[in-house]
RNA sequence: GGGCCGGUAGCUCAGUUGGUUAGAGCACACCCUUGAUAAGGGUGGGGUCGAAAGUUCGAGUCUUUCUCGGCCCA
């Protein structure tokens, strides 16, 4: 009569999830039980899976794509693991770099402090002291993620052994002849006075001055042309001076234009390409002018300009040269080239024998070869090259231009392009273009389109810049000899350098003595030292030197890499580089591009838009399981969406799996028994358990083709409609009878504890790599081992015979009739004639295959009516019919079925 | 401006070589239950597949253009 007679579920696990709160605990414990520890021990020896952690910058809190890509790598090493292989993950910080730098710059300009006057070394150790801060800030913040590794061994960029094996990787360049000395015009930052990497590069607007100068056409075979005047664009006037060369394309048409304007261009012939004559016009407000003629551009093949400034003392030739980045989009069609300060210039230069020379110095000032100016700086020169101009009557305009402009990421100042020296790793000396390429064909690419998209960049890209004249980097192990201009190369000083690094770390570079590096064999007096350090694209591009092939539980190559799709361009790409130059492969199996973390809409998030969400406040308000729920579930292969609305989506799913757990731990009263799958004999069991069986093996299948493709956004969703329709609607609903109402010896229950106990195992192993916090608080909740982790488990192997698809087909049949009853009955309950569904009689037509079929089931259990007859139905239209009664009779106080006679299974206990 | 990728119900995602009325779960609405209870069950509504044009007997799927968004580059 009371609840005494029921089985009721119980269980200390809790409905609400607390994360926040539970979470640390679960930290602690796995740190007091020495997690990671363990699963190297018990690991060892069995196959490696080794995903090599791209270095975050040691610098700033964490965001939401650092918080996705460590906690997808956190769950593929897991997955790995419970593979049953030894899956180690090796965190890692990149440290050196431009920013660290910039920050300390920013303490001193803060503090009054003057930059120049710090030694380099002091300036260095700040700049380690601050990457160690922020190492140990971020360390804490993965923890917290749920992210197992080797905390206390990570790796990082500016580590002894890592500086002095990255002396030994150039060295291996530098001994190769691949390693050269170029000038080039790179990027240039007069105010951080460094060369920029393309990642320290970004586009703004910027008003440039504009100014329409001409050139005197010194020389020509054709007659038409002299005399004339050939008019460029451009907006940058301070490359004036440095002009060599202008450029025309053959493909277009020009036209000699003579302006009868009552100005000094009076009675001028000038050139310009036919497109553009007439916005030149507008821009120079020329009113009259005559069309002399139309001439094709190769006819300027040949062609000798003088210089705008020619009377100052610029009296060498300008010769015109074709080029096809010659476009008609803006300025004349003609395009003055000054091969010290712009890529294009440089390359059309230098294949006609124009050199690049150092034409501004480091400040940004003008040097000794530019003759009239020296010393002004480059950006206070455009008035003054402009009133030169206009002196030597070579100006016929000038305006302004709001345009897309580089800048520094850092200091937000505008960019220049300027020559200096600097070092290169040629991608074509040594075939490394052809070996990179080839790489990435043996390479596995998740998604695949990834594959594409760095190869076309390593395709075009040119050689690799790997100088900075800055301080705080690998000093580039360079000694140039004094006598003939010659590198040194001699492995042996390599060695020795790397030796001292081990044990002193690169600051000793900067000592001023560097007779010690040198050994005996050379004299210091005779070579000069680089001063230029590293790039550090190439210090995280030699990871894979320093940490896969360094460290004993390691291996190289790393079995994959993952990162966001950004770093084809960046560490994907200079650790392709690095490896196929030193090694001649890619030190990766595979590469797992994620996308980008954007607001809810889609949009990128930015402190502007008010869109931003730290992981901190997500840890906080839901805990890091939802967030590894949001990181699963989501399709990494493009852009991941989060928003408040989406996380509680998520938060929903979580709640649902949650008590799933928490119905099974309820009716097995948290007490989990291991069980033998191999020696469960299936056949004893009822149909319902064997098809749940099937269910779970086919699920099981489809979790392995899942996590194979690393298509977990699928996988998660069939977990989650296992549970919330296989289980929660389904069997739980149907079984629910017979736990809280059978006997506790009876074999249906039995049968059915079975199945808690084999469903608990799956779906916490399952669920482990994704829901780390909240699988071991189950499994800590059930394991006989208080030191025991569900992240030391491997996967369930389901045996051979689960997999049952006659079983499967007939309950697909049988819950076709379960929809067509629960129609009826819903029409039942919505006229008020019943309420519960087991208020209801049914009474189900059925053709004959199926009518058959049902004999065997008892379909007033599946459906959960109190009773249900079978009828064949020999009608054509209609397979499945139900018609619903009120049932008739008294509910049974116990198990709530409405009985006309006493209840079979209660009636002597009432 | 150029290259690459993407846009399927409010949300997260399926959609096989073009082939019936485009699917799932969640969310939502209504109902039931009160023995998974800040739970559970049932039923239902909801999509001109970013837009337009084209190829085809037939297009979410192929082509082109446009648009929006993301990454990279200039």
């Amino acid at each position: 009569m009371s609840k005494e007679n029921l089985n009721l579920p119980k269980t200390a696990f809790s409905m609400k999830a607390n994360l926040p709160q539970k979470e640390p605990n679960l930290i602690d414990f796995w740190g007091k039980i020495n997690l990671y520890e363990s699963l190297r021990s018990q690991s060892r020896g069995k196959e490696k899976f080794i995903l090599h952690d791209g270095p975050p910058y040691a610098n700033g809190n964490i965001h939401m794509g650092t918080a996705l890509n460590k906690i997808l790598k956190d769950i593929i090493t897991k997955f790995h693991q419970m593979k049953d292989k030894d899956s180690v993950y090796v965190p890692g910080w990149d440290c050196h770099g431009l920013p660290i730098e910039w920050k300390i710059e920013e303490q001193y300009k803060k503090n009054k402090k003057n930059k120049n006057e710090v030694p380099i070394i002091e300036f260095r150790k700040e700049c380690r002291d601050f990457a160690n801060k922020w190492i140990k800030v971020h360390k804490d913040q993965f923890k917290r993620l749920g992210v197992i590794g080797d905390w206390d061994n990570y790796y990082s960029t500016m580590s002894f052994d890592a500086e002095a094996q990255i002396v030994r990787e150039l060295g291996k360049f530098l001994k190769e002849g691949s390693l050269y000395k170029g000038y080039k015009p790179v990027l240039w930052s007069t105010v951080e006075k460094t060369a920029l990497s393309d990642a320290e590069v970004e586009y703004m607007d910027h008003t440039s001055d504009t100014i329409y100068v001409s050139f005197l056409i010194k020389k020509t075979h054709l007659k038409d042309l002299e005399g004339c005047q050939i008019i460029i664009w451009t907006t940058t006037p301070w490359t004036i001076p440095a002009n060599k060369a202008l450029a025309y394309n053959e493909s277009l048409n020009y036209l000699i234009v003579e302006i009868e304007d009552d100005t000094e261009f009076k009675k001028n012939k000038v050139v310009v390409a036919k497109e553009l004559l007439e916005s030149f016009i507008k821009e120079c407000n020329i009113e009259k002018y005559t069309i002399l003629k139309e001439i094709p551009g190769k006819n300027f093949k040949g062609v000798i300009c003088e210089h705008p400034f020619f009377d100052i003392g610029y009296n060498y030739d300008v010769p015109m040269l074709e080029a096809r980045f010659v476009t008609t989009e803006q300025g004349t069609g003609f395009v003055h080239c000054a091969p010290s300060h712009g890529p294009d210039d440089f390359n059309l230069c230098i294949n006609n024998g124009i050199k690049a020379v150092e034409t501004v110095d480091d400040d940004g000032r003008y040097t000794n070869h530019i003759l009239e100016f020296e010393g002004t700086h480059i950006f206070k020169a455009n008035p003054i090259v402009i009133e030169k101009l206009k002196e030597t009557n070579r100006l016929l305009s000038n305006g302004k231009l709001k345009h897309s402009y580089p800048h520094s990421w850092r200091s937000k100042a505008p960019l220049v392009h300027r020559a200096t020296q600097q070092w290169f790793i040629s991608m074509e000396s040594h075939g490394l273009r052809k070996l990179a390429l080839k790489a990435l064909d043996e390479t596995k690419f998740y998604p695949s389109k990834g594959k594409e998209r760095i190869r076309s960049m390593i395709e075009t890209r040119p050689d690799w810049c790997v100088s900075r004249q800055r301080v705080w980097g690998v000093p580039l192990p360079i000694f140039v000899s004094k006598k003939d201009n010659k590198v040194l190369i001699d492995d042996e000083v390599f060695e020795n350098i790397a030796k001292i690094y081990e044990k002193e770390g690169s600051d000793c570079w900067f000592s001023g003595d560097f007779q010690r590096f040198l050994g005996n064999k050379y004299k210091a007096e005779d070579f000069h030292q680089s001063k230029d350090i590293v790039e550090v694209w190439f210090d995280s591009g030699s990871t894979h030197s320093f940490v896969l092939e360094k460290r004993e539980d390691l291996k190289w190559p790393a079995s994959m890499y993952l990162e966001g799709s950004d770093q084809h361009r960046g560490w994907f790409h200079s650790s392709l580089l690095e490896s196929c130059g030193t090694r001649g492969r890619a030190p990766f199996e595979s590469i797992l591009s994620h996308g980008f973390v954007v607001d809810g809409k889609g949009l990128k998030m930015s402190k502007s838009l008010g869109n931003v969400i730290a992981p901190e406040e997500i840890l906080k308000k839901y805990g890091a399981d939802i967030l590894r729920v949001w990181v699963a579930a989501s399709n990494y292969a493009e852009d991941l969406r989060i928003d408040y609305s989406i996380l509680e989506q998520h938060a929903e799913a979580y709640r649902k799996i949650r008590n799933t757990f928490r119905y099974i731990l309820g009716n097995l009263n948290d007490k989990f028994t291991e069980q033998n799958f191999i020696k469960i004999e299936v056949n004893e069991l009822p149909e319902l358990e064997q098809y749940m069986l099937h269910k779970i093996s086919v699920l099981n299948e489809n979790f392995h083709k899942n996590f194979g493709n690393y298509t977990f956004h699928n996988l998660y969703k069939e977990l989650l409609n296992f549970c919330t329709v296989d289980l929660s609607a389904f069997y739980f609903d149907i079984r629910k009878d017979t736990l809280y109402c059978d006997d506790i010896n009876s074999k249906k229950r039995k049968s059915c504890i079975i199945l808690l106990n084999v469903l608990l195992e799956c779906l916490l192993k399952w669920f482990a790599p994704i829901l780390s916090f909240t699988t071991e608080e189950i499994y800590s909740l059930v394991s006989q081992n208080k030191n025991d982790s569900i992240h030391l488990k491997c996967f369930v192997k389901t045996p051979a015979n689960w997999k049952n698809i006659d079983i499967g087909d007939k309950w697909e049949k049988v819950k076709k009739i379960r929809d067509a009853a629960n129609i009826s009955i819903e029409s039942k309950r919505t006229e008020k004639i019943i309420g519960s569904s087991l208020e209801a009689n049914i009474k189900i037509k059925l053709k004959q295959d199926l009518f058959e079929l049902s004999k065997k089931f008892d379909l007033a259990e599946i459906c959960i009516t109190s009773g249900a007859q079978i009828e064949l139905n020999n009608a054509q239209e209609d397979e499945i019919k139900v018609e619903t009664s009120k049932a008739k009779g008294k509910k049974c106080k116990i198990c709530w079925k409405i009985r006309e006679e006493t209840c079979e299974r209660h009636g002597k206990i009432i």
